[in-house]
RNA sequence: GGGGAGGUGGCUGAGUGGUCGAAAGCACCCGCCUGCUAAGCGGGUAGGGGGUGUAAAGCUCCCUCGAGGGUUCGAAUCCCUCCCUUCCCGCCA
């Protein structure tokens, strides 16, 4: 969230954000409820003063007249403070509501169409045929199956089966080894579910509920990506400087409801309830979490080169960015036989908005205060999109599909699926 | 799931109604002392919020001893609910 006192001072400034955002910001309510929760803050807190200097009194003289006064006041105190918590918890859930300000190097813009391609790695393969979509060859090769999942679970979801199992598997395996052994990270195995102080730390909450499945009767949310477990992981805690910055990558599956995509990408291995991803979180400081946030971005490009993926580094723009990030880029594969690039992979920096929510600081050096730390987190990458790019950019003519060269020691050294 | 014990500052830990935001120790910081180190001596070290300062500093007040509520003029301390930790029993991948 962003400060109060940031609102109060430049309110106009919180405004335009959010507009350019394709947000709304309560900002008129905020200001009329910070007015109103201080004038009862004060009051009380005024009265209370009072109130306690008159009570070490009242312990040597024990007059009755005083008692009396103090039963009084500690009623008229009580009764304004409860006025100011009514209003501070109307105001913080408004605050929660205000998107985060957004970095001066990204672009204005409306929708997709305005995002900006930075980097364009490798080109569209020519596969000298017509190529097949994933979920066709998947199916035909007996590796993918979405009418069973159906019957199972519903619709949106999948079952990997034999070779495509392994290949997700091996992938999970194999970009863990990269960023743990190289990119210096630290792997984690986190919960699965969270409570709703975490999925609020990292801005799920209060406004997308509706994105997460919500375990019935309980105070528990099936997370819709590591990113909430691993963010919240010092969550409430002032960190030693000298840690920073911590890296953290996991990989989980993760649960989305989808409840605003009816109808979009129904076909496929694309849009899942369920899919699986291997995340990267750095926790950091303002003055390093932009060049944090590229160095988190290139390590999740460093997997797609890797495996030899034509991919495109898109900046997103103001309006395609999202309520909490501060700037966001995606990785976008191309695959050929759906004719489209697909977001693999979503690195975003968050400033302190999230630190914020989750009351996560850090002490810059000994007896200094504490400060609020940076948030970036990023997919490095989506496990079954990734398998889509893999399938159709690697199918043969036979409708087999040749495996990536990094990938087969994961594999037992197979390098052809559905081979014989 | 049943029964017991417990949650206090960076850590250990005292504190059962006011003199307690909190003894003592450890750790850390600043001085002094010492040829250096250690020891010793003195001082300091929680977080949040309001008011007042252009801001910082400062001053001042309020809140916080797992969370929330209650009793009381007054709560770390008494009562209730919840959460968490831990031990024993049961069950279990």
């Amino acid at each position: 969230m962003l400060p109060l006192e940031l609102i109060r001072r430049e309110p106009d400034r919180v405004r335009h954000a959010a507009r350019l955002k394709g947000e709304t910001a309560p900002i008129d309510e905020i200001l009329t409820l910070d007015e109103e929760w201080r004038a009862h803050l004060h009051k009380a807190e005024t009265i209370k003063a009072e109130q306690n200097t008159l009570s070490k009194e009242f312990a040597k003289t024990r007059d009755e007249a005083l008692k009396e006064r103090l039963r009084e006041m500690a009623d008229r105190s009580k009764a304004e403070l409860a006025e100011a918590e009514a209003v501070k918890r109307k105001l913080d859930d408004l605050l929660l509501r205000v998107p985060n300000l957004f970095h001066e190097s990204v672009p204005v813009g409306e929708t997709e169409a305005d995002n900006v391609v930075l980097r364009d790695w490798g080109s569209k393969v020519e596969l000298g045929f017509a190529a097949r979509t994933h979920y066709d060859l998947g199916e035909s090769l007996g590796i993918m199956d979405f009418e069973r999942a159906a019957r199972v679970a519903g619709s949106r979801f999948a079952f990997l089966i034999g070779q495509g199992a392994l290949l997700e598997r091996s992938l999970a395996q194999f970009m863990l080894d990269v960023h743990t052994r190289e990119h210096g990270y630290t792997e984690v195995w986190p919960p699965m579910l969270v409570n709703s102080g975490s999925m609020t730390g990292t801005a799920q909450l209060p406004k997308f509920a509706a994105d997460a499945f919500k375990v019935e009767g309980q105070d528990l949310w099936l997370v819709p990506t590591s990113e909430v477990p691993l963010t919240n992981l010092h969550r409430e805690e002032i960190l030693d400087a000298d840690r920073l910055p911590l890296k953290y990558t996991a990989y989980t599956p993760c649960f989305r409801s989808e409840a605003g995509a009816a109808g979009k990408d129904t076909r496929g291995f694309i849009r899942l309830h369920q899919f699986s991803k291997v995340e990267m979180v750095k926790v950091t400081t303002a003055e390093t979490s932009m060049e944090e946030f590229e160095k988190l971005t290139a390590d999740a490009e460093d997997i797609l080169q890797r495996l030899g993926l034509h991919y495109q580094l898109m900046a997103m723009c103001t309006g395609d960015m999202g309520f909490a990030q501060y700037k966001k880029y995606d990785l976008n594969a191309w695959c050929p036989g759906i004719g489209r690039y697909l977001e693999v992979s979503s690195c975003s920096v968050f400033n302190d908005f999230q630190a914020m929510r989750a009351n996560m600081r850090y002490r810059p050096a000994r007896g200094a205060p504490p400060r609020f730390v940076h948030t970036i987190n990023g997919s490095g990458l989506a496990l079954t999109r990734t398998v889509d790019a893999i399938i159709e950019t690697f199918q043969r003519a036979d409708g087999t599909v040749t495996v990536p060269e990094v990938l087969r020691p994961y594999m037992g050294g197979l390098e052809i699926i559905g081979g014989r």
